[in-house]
RNA sequence: GCGGUUGUGGCGAAGUGGUUAACGCAUCGGAUUGUGGCUCCGACAUUCGAGGGUUCGAUUCCCUUCAAUCGCCCCA
């Protein structure tokens, strides 16, 4: 038996996932985003309504699959579909609060073929904001994003933004788009070709062909927005610049889902760190979502972190995740000495010490061994002569100091020392 | 969906068409009846991802398959 393939274990990186989903709930409650949790699976034509039926992500890589009553069903590709659906079903728009924020941590999947940095299920961080079409908005839903990078120490990050414009002057600009394109078809690659009919805007971020003539005088989405839409990213911008988020825009910048509209960014760090798969965060603007799924209209921005790759990036920070470590391993010399350490070891868990110990008759040594191999603070040591004497003998890992002790008294013993050099449970978790 | 690379004990890693499959780390036992992290001695893969084929003989050659990894496409 073997994980499906582009699935994974987490087992070492979990400190890195509880210190990511940390900032993350602090990063949250800062900017007032509420927590919402939505079903792994939809129905099927929620993804197809919501996110576009010609997208990759929906086309071809979703799990879907008939239930046992016939339903069509699929394993969510991403997040924000879902969240709006709920939105919707659950009539937040009917709150008093005019701008509701929401964020999800979860597990996405998509049928793809793995490699650095992509996974067929994936964890991601995300936040949706409705209720404003003001530039501000997408500017805080920014900030938010490159804060949270921030707060993790993620080095080498560029923000990229653009603007697609409403979905009039998106349209528009598919149209000159193609028409710029359209004598110059068969000097661009075979991708390119097919991308000219499916998805146009697509042609721009190719990098076969970004070199190509045809390309850089192409029309940009930028000159094509309306006075209203270069207005409103223009604003954008200009927030950014008060609260000193360095960005660049991007003309080729374009997303792969189709309800974007107005501003769309992304968070990047080297190719090196990631591959291909360097985007670590992407988001945008999605005015007409709420509507195409039966609500109210409703304007909205968001955006997507992937953990896996914000993993990466910390890791590469050299940050290292918290080793897990004990207080107490408790080694037992004999038979008798092993079953009444049993109890002992109850006594210190009772004081919220974090204990462990050994499950076998073994040569001191070699349980020596193993409480190095833990991280142990302390070492309990019972033999024969403390099994008697209701005692036990403690040895202090970090300064050798050796002492023996009533069995009721070792806990004290240890949390006086512990709290000395504050690295007992109550002080981590009190964070 | 397409292409490249890889697959040997818990981990890392040599190796060859021929039978004892190096070595390092870790583990276990002993030197040292109850104090480890140094040293020394000893133990530890009927087996080389799985299945099939060629061969007197295959971990080594061939095919298939599975998986890992990287790239294309696409995306977090």
């Amino acid at each position: 038996m073997q994980k499906p393939k582009g699935t994974f274990d987490i087992i070492e990186d979990i400190g890195y996932y509880h210190l990511v989903e940390k900032t993350i709930r602090k990063m949250a409650k800062r900017f007032n985003v509420e927590e919402i949790r939505t079903p792994h699976f939809e129905m099927s034509e929620l993804f197809h309504r919501g996110v576009g039926e010609d997208t990759d992500v929906v086309g071809k890589e979703t799990y879907r699959f008939n239930d046992r009553g016939g339903r069509d069903m699929t394993l969510r590709p991403e997040g924000t579909a879902g969240v709006v659906r709920a939105f919707i079903e659950n009539k937040r728009y009917a709150r008093p609060q005019k701008v509701q924020k929401y964020y999800y941590v979860g597990a996405m999947f998509r049928y793809e073929r793995p490699q650095k940095g992509r996974f067929r299920e994936f964890n991601t961080f995300g936040v949706e904001a409705f209720g404003s079409a003001h530039p501000k908005l997408d500017a805080e839903m920014i900030e938010l994003a490159y804060r949270l990078t921030h707060a993790l120490g993620i080095q080498p990050l560029v923000v990229h933004i653009n603007s697609l414009g409403d979905t009039s002057s998106k349209a528009a600009y598919k149209k000159q788009l193609q028409a710029h394109l359209k004598p110059h078809l068969e000097h661009l690659c075979t991708d390119c070709q097919t991308r000219y009919h499916t998805n146009p805007l697509r042609i721009l971020d190719c990098k076969v062909d970004a070199h190509h003539e045809a390309i850089k005088s192409a029309p940009k989405p930028l000159d094509v927005l309306t006075e209203e839409d270069r207005a409103h990213f223009d604003l954008v911008c200009q927030q950014l610049d008060h609260l000193n988020i360095p960005y660049q825009i991007d003309n080729r910048l374009v997303r792969g889902l189709d309800y974007y509209t107005h501003t769309v960014f992304e968070l990047k760090t080297t190719e090196a760190l990631l591959g291909q798969q360097n985007t670590i965060c992407g988001g945008g603007r999605y005015n007409h979502l709420v509507e195409t799924l039966g609500g109210p209209s409703t304007p909205a921005v968001g955006f997507g972190f992937g953990l896996e790759r914000l993993i990466v990036a910390l890791k590469a920070q050299e940050k290292s995740a918290l080793e897990p470590s004990i207080d107490v391993y408790v080694a037992a010399l004999g038979e008798e000495a092993l079953k009444a350490s049993l109890a002992f070891s109850a006594r210190l868990r009772k004081q919220n010490l974090r204990v462990d110990g050994s499950f076998e008759t073994q040569s001191l040594k070699g349980q020596f061994k193993q409480s190095d191999h833990y991280r142990a603070r302390f070492v309990c040591l019972m033999g024969e002569e403390e099994v008697k004497q209701q005692s036990v003998t403690i040895k202090d890992q970090k300064t050798k100091e050796e002492v023996t002790v009533k069995q009721s008294q070792a806990a004290f013993y240890i949390i006086e020392k512990l709290t000395d050099d504050q690295t007992c449970i109550d002080c981590e978790e009190g964070v």
